[in-house]
DNA sequence: GCCGTTTTCGGCCCGACTGTTTTCAGTCG
């Protein structure tokens, strides 16, 4: 059994405890058993077959032996019939904002619901608002929480997808017939959610890359199979679509499914507006039109240029101002991940984070960044562990302590993801916040502000001088809870005006400012800091994400303050200081 | 269920908000 199934097995058994109203101590003594196998530095299930589990802190003699149980038999008995006693779907129903394991448990007990589908027969017929401490507003809610859900049904955050799509590309890339593969579709597009993933490659020979495509170890059912083209299922309910077609094609084929549809438009009435028709095959000039010679293309950026176009990245393929730039040489020179040279906004073990200062900063080194900077939750954010002044100010001195050790060629800052309080004015006094290398500014609480409230509330915070940036301005996340209200063209006029740096979070669960407001701030004259916003080591892998929805938004390297190299860096956090 | 220890059981994470109820339980961060 792997930790991630070990970890889940822990979690779900909290969850139905909680649904049985148990201790609410013993419930948490399984989260963070849960937590620890998640994140244990060594084969903790190894240790776990072996008995050698003593001595690892949140892990008692119970879960030690339950441990041992799943590592050696690779089940647990114990979770089996808990589980029994609850429908399977029950799992689902924790999804839904507003219902906590009190509220389920009620429902269960009283109206047998047991789904999400149970769960919305259940509103709409009147029976859950009967139950005590339901009413109206609780059933609206909870409808509009499973129309967000259904809304979303069949879309997947990029980091639910990236890993699939990088494998099944490199065996379709490493398969004999194969001469050129691709990703295609929103996908390539960097967008920050997709429904699929679209598959293209060149062979002579397609019958076989499809039939072999169809057999491949993670695909659960074929849903379409032919000559040239196959739609499967993978085991975790994706659609991935293969299309395979020539090498001369393969150009146009990549063009057309990486799309978007209205890009596609436009760059096919362009190509009608020299006397070709343009398809996923190849231009054909256009009967009884007089056209000049079609030239031979080889790749994508032949197409554009045979169009008058500078090539356009595939992140920018939405139509909205790519062809203009495209026609007048006016394309941006977009950020690559290599450039980026260090990372702000990242947790340790002092707030909510699962690795130590140490080992963040070793790990952002082993990344080849030459800086890291610590931003852990300041005191209001209390779920998170924040820190209160006394224990910030210990960890100031930690990072000043350790910096020494690296003789100038890698640097932590210090800094704090200070709460931005309901009426904008921040966790901690300006005194405090002097004292860091930066600071960012996040709201944690109250998100259901009118908009006009909640504009004021984040002006305010970045108006302090010593916040240099702002935190995940909208706070949404990704298939799971839309944005608060807020008027984001104001935030962006006040951080030009105060030189407030904005995140752009890269966590796949937030990017956060979205990538569609980045153009409007870069003209504003409003840096950008791409932040991981790093929970552990691996988080630190997630600026990947925020470099996809920076491209998409148009982002260079000279837009990005995180580029800077170390030594110029410290000047782009300073803010009339 | 875990931890620490004044070695055998008491303490363990706080506060705001919402909607319901009428003083508070449940949820969320």
């Amino acid at each position: 059994m792997t930790r991630e199934a070990a970890a889940q097995i822990l979690e779900r058994i909290a969850l139905l405890l909680e649904l049985k109203g148990e201790n609410p101590f013993k419930i948490r003594a399984y989260k963070t058993g849960a937590e620890v196998v998640e994140s244990y530095a060594g084969d903790i299930m190894q240790l776990a077959a072996e008995n050698k589990l003593a001595g690892i802190k949140g892990i008692g003699d119970a879960l030690r032996d339950k441990l041992h149980e799943m590592a050696t038999t690779g089940k647990l008995e114990f979770f089996e019939n808990l589980k029994a006693e609850f429908p399977e779907t029950l799992f689902e129903l924790f999804d839904v904002q507003g219902l906590g394991p009190k509220k389920i448990a009620a429902l269960y007990s009283e109206l047998g619901v047991g789904s999400i589908a149970d769960l919305k027969h259940a509103c709409e017929n009147g029976m859950a608002a009967k139950i005590s401490g339901f009413g109206e507003k609780t059933v609206v809610k909870i409808l509009e929480s499973i129309a967000f859900r259904d809304e979303h049904a069949s879309e997947f955050r990029v980091d639910q997808v990236y890993g699939l799509a990088q494998t099944i590309l490199g065996m379709l890339r490493d398969h004999p017939n194969v001469s050129r593969a691709e990703v295609c579709g929103s996908f390539r597009r960097g967008k920050e959610t997709v429904h699929d993933l679209d598959f293209l490659c060149s062979t002579k020979k397609p019958e076989e890359v499809i039939s072999d495509f169809v057999k491949l170890p993670m695909v659960e059912k074929v849903i379409a199979q032919g000559g040239t083209k196959a739609s499967v299922y993978t085991v975790n309910g994706i659609q991935c679509d293969l299309r395979a077609v020539s090498s001369k094609e393969f150009p146009f084929a990549l063009v057309y499914f990486t799309g978007s549809k209205e890009h596609n438009v436009e760059l096919r009435q362009r190509a009608l507006d020299q006397g070709w028709s343009l398809n996923e095959y190849a231009f054909t000039p256009v009967e009884g039109k007089s056209a000049p010679a079609i030239p031979a293309v080889h790749d994508e950026a032949d197409i554009y240029r045979a169009l008058g176009l500078d090539f356009i990245e595939p992140e920018l393929r939405e139509n909205s101002g790519e062809f203009e730039a495209a026609e007048h040489g006016q394309m941006p020179h977009l950020i690559q991940l290599e450039n980026l040279r260090g990372v702000f906004h990242n947790h340790t073990t002092a707030s909510d984070g699962k690795a130590t200062l140490r080992e963040m900063a070793e790990a952002a080194q082993e990344l080849g960044m030459q800086y890291l900077g610590i931003a852990d939750h300041s005191k209001s954010s209390f779920q998170a562990n924040g820190l209160d002044a006394k224990r910030l100010r210990a960890q100031i001195a930690e990072i000043r302590e350790l910096n020494e050790e690296f003789e100038g060629h890698f640097r932590v800052f210090a800094g704090s993801e200070v709460d931005i309080l309901k009426d904008g004015s921040l966790d901690f006094d300006d005194e405090l916040l002097a004292e860091l290398d930066y600071c960012v500014a996040s709201v944690h609480n109250v998100f259901n502000l009118p908009e006009a409230e909640m504009t004021k509330r984040i002006i305010r915070a970045i108006e302090n001088p010593h916040v240099t940036m702002l935190g995940h301005v909208t706070g949404r996340l990704l298939l799971q809870r839309p944005s608060y209200a807020v008027n984001i063209p104001a935030i962006i006029d006040a951080a030009a005006e105060t030189g407030t740096i904005i995140e752009l979070n890269a966590s796949a669960w937030r990017l956060d400012m979205d990538w569609r407001w980045w153009r409007l701030a870069k003209e504003k004259g409003v840096k950008c800091s791409i932040n991981p916003d790093a929970h552990s080591t691996l988080g630190l892998e997630d600026v990947l994400f925020g470099v996809r929805a920076a491209r998409k938004g148009w982002l260079t390297r000279k837009d990005v303050i995180n580029c800077l190299p170390l030594g110029e860096v410290e000047k782009a956090l300073k803010k009339g200081r």
